[in-house]
RNA sequence: GGGCGAUUAGCUCAGUUGGUAGAGCAACUCAUUUACACUGAGAAGGUCGGGGGUUCAAGUCCCUCAUCGCCCACCA
C-alpha cells in the first residue's frame, strides 16, 4: 500500500496535480477519448466576464456542469465543454475608464477611441487568466482548446455575419424609436439593464385648459399639445376627437388638440392627461399612432432644450420646482399630492435616472415576418412564414428545447408574449462594432468595409448580449461549415441562473433558431441563486461575500463541490453553509481511510486465484456477499437514473450515504472477521467484494469530487481497472 | 398592477407517478490502546403555514386565506 494512505487525506497535495494530469491527457477534448464511436454530448460554459473573479455562483455552476460532463464522459460518451470568457463590454470599458480616471486623471475622450479601446482590450486580455485559473481550480473538464472569446477574430466573424444576414432578411433596422437613455453613462441601456425603484415624489395637478392634466413630470410638459381622454368617459364627452382648443400654458397660449383613446385611464386623477411623445414609451406609440408631432424636451445631458424657453439649459431637478412656481404665478396649479410612491427607472450600471429618448437606434425586429430557410425546430417548416417571436415560442411549446421546471417555463413564454423589438445599439467604444457603413446617404452592410474612399462606419457598438447570443454556435468557429458544428450542435444541455432566462437564453433560441433552425441546447436547467445563510444575496455593500478559494484552500475543491450541490434542488435557492462543506472534507477523508482499510487488507488478494462467484442464484455459504453485491448495484442504479434526470443533489447524496453507512459502518464491520478468519476462499471472496465495492463506488462520486477519487484510482491495483485515469473509466453498470 | 415560487425537525433543506414523514448540521446519552487529526452505537426531536374539498388513502391533487421571496410592467 502507497505510504500516502498513512496520512489524513490533503487536497493541497493532490488537486494540482491532479488537474495537470488530466490536461496532460488530452481527455478534455472529445477527439482524443478513448472511445471514438459514442454520441457526441456538449455543454458551453456560461462565459464568465474577463475581468471578473471566480465567485460562489459561478463555482456552483462550473460544478453542476462538470458533473454532467463527466459523467457522460465516463457513460462513453464523447463530452464536450467548452470553456470561454465574455469581454461585458459595459462593464469592461467602465472599469477601465474608472482606473484611468483614478492613475490619470483622465476620461476616454482624452484618450480617443483607438487607444482606449486598445487599451481595453489589453486590460481583458491580462485578466483573463485569472478567471480561467480560477475555473481550473474548481476541477472544471473544460476543453481548453476549443477556448473562445468574445471579441476573438473568430467570434468577430461570427457576430458581423449574424448581423450582416439579419440585416438582408430585414430583421435589423435602424429607426428613430423609443429607448432607454442613461444621461449618465451617455449611452443606451435595454430594457433588462433598467431597473426599478420605489420613490416617494410629489405629483401635481395642473389646469390645461379645460382640463386638469396630473404629472409627475412638470419639466416635460412644454411640447405637451395633446390631450387624451378615454372615448367613454362621460365627463368629456363635450369634446371630439381632433378638436382644438386655445389654451394658456407654461411660456404662453398654446393650441392644444382633444385626441381620445382607451389608453387614457378614466379611473386614474381626472381621467385626462398630456403626452410627452418624445420622452415616455406609452406616449410615443399614442404619437406614432395618430400621426401626432414629436418634440425633443430634455437633451442627453438631462438638461431642458430651448423649447422650454426661459428654463432651457437647467438640469431637470432644478427646473421642476421653478415651473411648478412659475404655473403657481399664473393660476394653474389645481392641487400637489405629496405622497405620491411611483417607481422610476434607473440604470442598473450608473445608477442614473433613465430619460427616454426617441433617438436614432438599431433593432431587432421581434414581430415581422421572415421566410425562414431551414428548420429542425418541430412545429415550424423549412421556408415557412414566421416572426422571431413566433419561432421563440414554438422552440420551446414544440419541444425543440425541453425546458422541464414548469414555472421558469411559463416565465419565458409570458416574457416572449411582452417582448418588444430588441434595441442593439450601444454608445461605447469597447465591443462589436456595427457592421455598417455611411457615405453621404449610401449605407453598407458587411463583414468588412466597403471599397472606396469617404464610407465611415457607424460609432455604435453592440449590446453584448449580441454576441452572446451566438454563443453555442461561434465557439463552434460558425459561419465556416466545421465538423465541430456539425457534431456538437445542438448542445445538449445549459444551465443558467434564472436571472438570465430572458437575457441570454431567450436570445440564444432566438439566434440559433434564425442562423441554424435549431435549438442551441436540448435541455435547459435553470438554477438558483447561491445566497449567504440569511437569505441575502452576496453582496459588496454587506460584505458577505465568500471566496470559493478561501473554501478550496480550506476544505478542497471536492468538499466545496459537494457542499454546494447536495442539498438543494436545482432551480431554488441555495444558502451557503460552510458547516457543510466542513462535513464533505470529512468525507473525503471517510473515502480516504475505507481505501486505506481495503488496501491494508487486499495485499495477498489473488485475482488469479479461483473465486466464489457470489453474483449467482445458488451462492450457499456467501449469501451476505451476495446480498451486499446486489444491494450495490441496486443503488448504483438508482444513482445512474438520478444522474441521467438531473437529479445530482439526490445522486449525490444517496452515493455519500451508500459509502459511509452502507459501505463503510456495515459492509466493512461486517468483513473484519472473514478478513481474519483462516479461510483462504472466503478471505478471497471478501477481498474481491470490497474491492469490487470500493472501485465502483468511487467511479460513481467521480463526477461529484473528481480529485480525491482521481488520486485513489492511481493507487487501486491494476487489475480492476479498464483506463488509468478514472475521469475516462467507463461508468459501472454500462 | 401582472406573473412565478416558497412555507416540512432547533438550523439548512430533500421528499421523482398520491401509499407507514427523511438527510446533513446542531444538541443529548454511551463507547472508543479502533482503517478514521476522529469515529461508532443509540435515543430524542415534526398535528408537513391556517381552513376547506377530492380520494380507500393527501406533505404530494383542487379551492381559499395568511406570511415571505423573486421576476416582469409605460399607469400619466
Amino acid at each position: 500500500m502507497d505510504d500516502k494512505f498513512l496520512k489524513p487525506y490533503n487536497p493541497k497535495e493532490v488537486e494540482g496535480k491532479i488537474y495537470q494530469t488530466w490536461e496532460d491527457s488530452g481527455y478534455f477534448n472529445p477527439d482524443k477519448l478513448p472511445n471514438q464511436s459514442g454520441e457526441p454530448f456538449t455543454v458551453v460554459l456560461p462565459p464568465p466576464n474577463v475581468t471578473g473573479t471566480l465567485h460562489v455562483g459561478h463555482a456552483y455552476e462550473d460544478t453542476l456542469q462538470d458533473i454532467v460532463i463527466r459523467f457522460q464522459r465516463m457513460r462513453g460518451k464523447r463530452a464536450l465543454w467548452i470553456p470561454g470568457t465574455d469581454s461585458a463590454a459595459i462593464a469592461t470599458q467602465a472599469r477601465v475608464e474608472k482606473n484611468l480616471q483614478k492613475d490619470e486623471g483622465k476620461t476616454r475622450h482624452d484618450l480617443g477611441r483607438e487607444e482606449m479601446v486598445k487599451r481595453t482590450y489589453e486590460f481583458a486580455k491580462n485578466s483573463e487568466s485569472t478567471i480561467l485559473n480560477q475555473v481550473r481550480k474548481m476541477g472544471a473538464s473544460l476543453d481548453w482548446s476549443r477556448y473562445a472569446y468574445t471579441l476573438d477574430d473568430k467570434r468577430n466573424l461570427a457576430v458581423f455575419t449574424a448581423f450582416k444576414r439579419m440585416y438582408d432578411a430585414g430583421l435589423i433596422y435602424r429607426g428613430s424609436r423609443i429607448i432607454n437613455w442613461d444621461p449618465k453613462g451617455q449611452t443606451t441601456i435595454s430594457d433588462d439593464e433598467v431597473v426599478y425603484e420605489e420613490e416617494k415624489s410629489k405629483f401635481y395637478y395642473f389646469k390645461y385648459g379645460p382640463f386638469v392634466i396630473g404629472t409627475a413630470r412638470p419639466e416635460t410638459k412644454f411640447g405637451d399639445k395633446y390631450v387624451v381622454v378615454h372615448p367613454d368617459d362621460s365627463r368629456y364627452s363635450a369634446y371630439t376627437h381632433g378638436q382644438k382648443i386655445e389654451l394658456e400654458w407654461i411660456n404662453g397660449p398654446i393650441i392644444a388638440t382633444v385626441i381620445k383613446d382607451s389608453a387614457a385611464d378614466m379611473e386614474m386623477g381626472t381621467g385626462a392627461m398630456t403626452i410627452t411623445p418624445w420622452h415616455s414609451l406609452v406616449d410615443f406609440e399614442l404619437a406614432e399612432k395618430y400621426d401626432l408631432d414629436k418634440e425633443q424636451v430634455i437633451d442627453k445631458y438631462g438638461k431642458l432644450l430651448p423649447i422650454a424657453g426661459e428654463f432651457a439649459g437647467m438640469k431637470i431637478t432644478e427646473a421642476r420646482e421653478k415651473i411648478v412656481e412659475k404655473l403657481q404665478a399664473k393660476g394653474l396649479v389645481e392641487k400637489i399630492d405629496e405622497n405620491y410612491v411611483h417607481n422610476i427607472a434607473t440604470s442598473e450600471r450608473t445608477g442614473a435616472t433613465i430619460e427616454p429618448q426617441i433617438m436614432e437606434q438599431w433593432f431587432v425586429a421581434v414581430d415581422k415576418e421572415f421566410t425562414i430557410p431551414y428548420s429542425e425546430i418541430p412545429g415550424i417548416e423549412s421556408g415557412s412564414k414566421i416572426t422571431l417571436k413566433e419561432m421563440m415560442r414554438t422552440a420551446v411549446e414544440g419541444g425543440a428545447v425541453d425546458m422541464p421546471q414548469e414555472g421558469f417555463r411559463k416565465t419565458y413564454l409570458h416574457w416572449i408574449l411582452n417582448l418588444h423589438d430588441w434595441c442593439i445599439s450601444r454608445q461605447i467604444w469597447f465591443g462589436h462594432r456595427i457592421p455598417v457603413w455611411y457615405k453621404n446617404n449610401e449605407i453598407y452592410c458587411g463583414v468588412s468595409a466597403p471599397e472606396g474612399d469617404g464610407w465611415e462606419q457607424d460609432p455604435d457598438v453592440l449590446d453584448t448580449w449580441f454576441s452572446s447570443a451566438l454563443w453555442t454556435f461561434s465557439t463552434l468557429d460558425w459561419p465556416e461549415k466545421t465538423v465541430d458544428l456539425k457534431t456538437f450542435h445542438p448542445t445538449a444541455f445549459m444551465s443558467p441562473a434564472y436571472e438570465i432566462l430572458q437575457l441570454w437564453v431567450s436570445r440564444m433560441i432566438l439566434m440559433s433558431g434564425f442562423h441554424l433552425g435549431q435549438a442551441p441546447f436540448k435541455k435547459v436547467l435553470i438554477h438558483g441563486l447561491v445566497r449567504a445563510k440569511d437569505g441575502r444575496k452576496f453582496s459588496k455593500s454587506l460584505n458577505n461575500g465568500v471566496d470559493p478559494l478561501d473554501m478550496v484552500e480550506k476544505y478542497g475543491a471536492d468538499a466545496l463541490r459537494m457542499g454546494l450541490i447536495v442539498g438543494s434542488a436545482i432551480g431554488s435557492d441555495i444558502k451557503f453553509d460552510e458547516q457543510r462543506i466542513r462535513g464533505y472534507k470529512l468525507f473525503a477523508n471517510k473515502i480516504w481511510n475505507v481505501t486505506r482499510f481495503i488496501l491494508e487488507n487486499a495485499k495477498d488478494f489473488d485475482s488469479e486465484a479461483k473465486l466464489v462467484d457470489y453474483t449467482g442464484t445458488d451462492t450457499g455459504a456467501y449469501s451476505m456477499h451476495a446480498t451486499y453485491h446486489n444491494q450495490l448495484k441496486t443503488s448504483l442504479e438508482d444513482i445512474t437514473l438520478d444522474l441521467e434526470n438531473y437529479r445530482l443533489y439526490l445522486a449525490g447524496e444517496k452515493i455519500y450515504h451508500y459509502f459511509w453507512h452502507t459501505f463503510a459502518d456495515e459492509i466493512i464491520e461486517w468483513s473484519k472477521p472473514l478478513l481474519k478468519s483462516g479461510d483462504e476462499k472466503e478471505k478471497w471472496a471478501t477481498q474481491h467484494l470490497l474491492l469490487s465495492i470500493l472501485a465502483d463506488t468511487i467511479k460513481v462520486l467521480h463526477p461529484f469530487m473528481p480529485f480525491v477519487t482521481e488520486e485513489i484510482w492511481s493507487s487501486l491495483p491494476a487489475q480492476l481497472k479498464k483506463q488509468k485515469l478514472l475521469m475516462v473509466e467507463p461508468w459501472p453498470l454500462s
